[in-house]
RNA sequence: GGUCCCGUAGCUCAGUUGGAUAGAGCAACAGAUUUCUAAUCUGUGGGUCGUGGGUUCGAAUCCCUCCGGGAUCACCA
């Protein structure tokens, strides 16, 4: 039992004892007393005038004496308008602290027996990855992360977009321009090769159109009748078809992509467990339309196709079935999710998916729900916000896509020249330090978007996004590498963390207290979403300890009992503060 | 035009199920000290929470209006 809940079970018996009537459920609520009041904890009394018919100061006054004649943890109260601020004994913090540090794994929970599947990253293999793309994979991972802390049993899984008219845009273009250059022949890394020869194309594409508007068409037919487009609308024929040259062509240009993308996941510390390949998938979907079509759910229109009218919801009319028989996007994704759910029986399936899809899940959540399955409530859009710069919005037409891989480079390499700066790793190996300097430049990294809410469209500052201080990455590892220094020198002198009952000053409580928030943090994060509620607890945890550690002795205090006590406090403060970064896939290191 | 999302300090962002005088960081200025790791800490200035209404003991938070920004409304994925 946490120390509010208990708070909150002696209120309602205190309520209860003195009026003779159970108290309104909105009155139990507690929540932190601001800092320019004394007490821990704060019950509001207004909704409880009914119940007493007294004023509020008068309410709070005899909630307050009877709270504190029946409960010896609550060391004193005042009450400041309609609010009852409730003081806790510091024996009741120092007990709650014991139970934390004797807490294996504290802050994540029991097994629940529930199955997530997250699906996430779902990239297209025509080009690398990019900005949008690292927000994507730190959500997913960081919710994963977060989801296991919860107790859940979790799936990820990568849906990779790996057919369709734009794949054959990069081979057709590496058929014409290529003369036959590999990643080997030409140094480049897969995923930017094939996305080179995507860049190709269009530019091929454009001068065509630019060339056929010269001739008097209008831009629609330029668009249409590109020889280069028909070219590849030949190519994707042929590949539905089978044809073995072009089938070849896709395994190897796909491989070369996949190849690439191993490294830039690896580099971002993300991963999952499973590997949907639209190529495999994208005739799933049938079943379902033949179901829907049955359950008068569809409708046929007279040249073949199949429809949903969602018009009555406020929607439109969705195709779910061209006319020559072929499935669209829509029916795809039924399809996988039907097949996902007859496989694992998830109670929640998670897509982290940009908000220009938002339409896209309303409506397939509709289908499913109309459709008569009670797993439709389990499907979840984690949809996050478009990532721009100082100049605006990334174009790629405009070439001001940042790029996930020179992105990384480039916070590892402005770790580097930071640390090296301060000077401080003088007799760290060289290997030691790399790992360091990609453990901190990740770090920043991924701190500063996942710290935003992700329905928020956010600014990525690349000046700002590599500063150390304040609410970043690197401030809270910088925070655990001291905690660890000073455990280091104290583990020299034959010093171990304890609780030796000393009292908690008013500091040393108010980091229990947050330390004792950290479970229920987790569990917030895991029903809510946002790993960004994480991150800003782990900022305030790492707040309030550089302040206290900046006032405080622990090695040089004379006081045996106080500084082995003391020792505790910081060894499980670096705990959390590990344990957190970990779920938002973040490393923390043991010196820097 | 329909639907959805966003709007909080100069900038980037927090703000618990509606609670007390709206908070951090950055930037600016003023200080602390060279340690138990200063990649730190303290202080100052900076706000009509986009606008106008409503709900109530009480609104940044819930409802409506309008303004501004974004996304989306394909036999693309």
């Amino acid at each position: 039992m946490t120390v509010e809940q208990f708070l909150s079970t002696e209120l309602a018996k205190a309520i209860g004892s003195l009026y003779g009537q159970p108290a309104p459920e909105a009155a139990l609520q507690l929540q932190a007393t601001r800092k320019e009041f004394e007490g821990d904890y704060t019950a509001m009394m207004f909704p409880l005038l009914k119940t007493s018919r007294k004023s509020p100061e008068q309410t709070g006054d005899e909630v307050g004496k009877q709270l504190q004649a029946q409960c010896p943890e609550v060391a004193s109260y005042n009450v400041v308008k309609g609010f009852l601020n409730i003081k806790l004994s510091p024996v009741l913090w120092l007990k709650q602290f014991e139970t934390i540090s004797k807490t294996p794994g504290y802050g994540r929970h029991a097994p629940s027996g529930r199955t997530v599947m997250v699906e996430y990253s779902s990239p297209n293999t025509n080009k690398p990855l990019h900005l949008g793309h690292v927000r994507n994979n730190l959500l997913g991972y960081s919710v994963a992360k977060i989801l296991e802390a919860n107790g859940h049993t979790v799936i990820k899984v990568n849906l990779v977009n790996d057919r369709g008219i734009h794949i054959c845009k990069s081979m057709l273009a590496w058929q014409k321009f290529g003369n036959g250059e590999t990643p080997d022949s030409s140094g480049m890394k897969g995923d930017h090769l094939v996305g080179k020869y995507y860049v190709a194309f269009d530019k091929e594409y454009k001068k065509q159109q630019t060339e056929l508007k010269a001739q008097g068409k209008t831009d629609e037919e330029a668009a249409k009748q590109a020889p280069i487009m028909l070219e590849a609308q030949e190519m994707l024929r042929k590949w539905e078809q089978g044809d073995k040259e072009i089938v070849d062509l896709w395994r190897t240009m796909n491989s070369w992509v996949y190849a690439g993308f191993d490294v830039t996941y690896q580099k971002m510390g993300v991963a999952f467990d499973k590997t949907y390949y639209e190529s495999n998938t994208y005739l799933f979907g049938k079943k379902i339309v033949e179901e829907g079509l049955q359950k008068g759910v569809f409708f046929r229109k007279d040249d073949g196709s199949v429809w949903i009218d969602l018009t009555a919801d406020g929607l439109d009319q969705k195709l779910l079935l061209r006319s020559d028989g072929t499935s669209v996007y829509m029916t795809q994704d039924l399809g996988t999710a039907q097949q996902r759910y007859e496989k694992y029986h998830f109670d929640e399936h998670i897509y982290v998916v940009g908000n220009e899809q938002n339409y896209h899940f309303q409506v397939l959540k509709l289908v499913l729900s109309k459709l008569g399955y009670t797993w439709a409530d389990a499907i979840y859009h984690l949809s996050y916000g478009m990532v721009e710069l100082p100049e605006g919005k990334m174009k790629s037409r405009e070439g001001t896509v940042v790029d996930a891989d020179d992105l990384i480079d480039g916070m590892i390499d402005t770790a580097r020249e930071t640390s090296l700066e301060l000077g401080k790793l003088n007799e760290m190996p060289d290997d030691e330090q790399q790992q360091l300097f990609e453990m901190v430049g990740l770090g920043a990294l991924k701190y500063f978007i996942l710290k935003v809410d992700p329905k928020k469209t956010m600014l990525f500052d690349p000046r700002e996004s590599i500063d150390f201080n304040g609410n970043t990455g690197p401030f809270i590892q910088y925070t655990h590498a001291r905690i660890k220094s000073v455990l280091r020198k104290a583990d020299e002198q034959d010093l171990k963390p304890k609780l030796s009952g000393v009292t908690l000053n008013e500091k040393e409580i108010s980091l229990v207290k947050l330390l004792n928030n950290f479970p229920e943090k987790i569990r917030e994060a895991g029903s809510e979403h946002p790993p960004a509620l994480v991150a800003n607890y782990t900022y305030e945890l790492a707040k309030e300890f550089n302040q206290y550690y900046h006032d405080v002795s622990i090695l040089k205090e004379p006081d045996e009992a106080l500084k082995t006590q003391r020792l505790l406090l910081l060894q499980q403060i670096a705990g959390v503060l590990k344990t957190a970064m970990n779920l938002l896939g973040i490393e923390v290191p043991e010196r820097m």
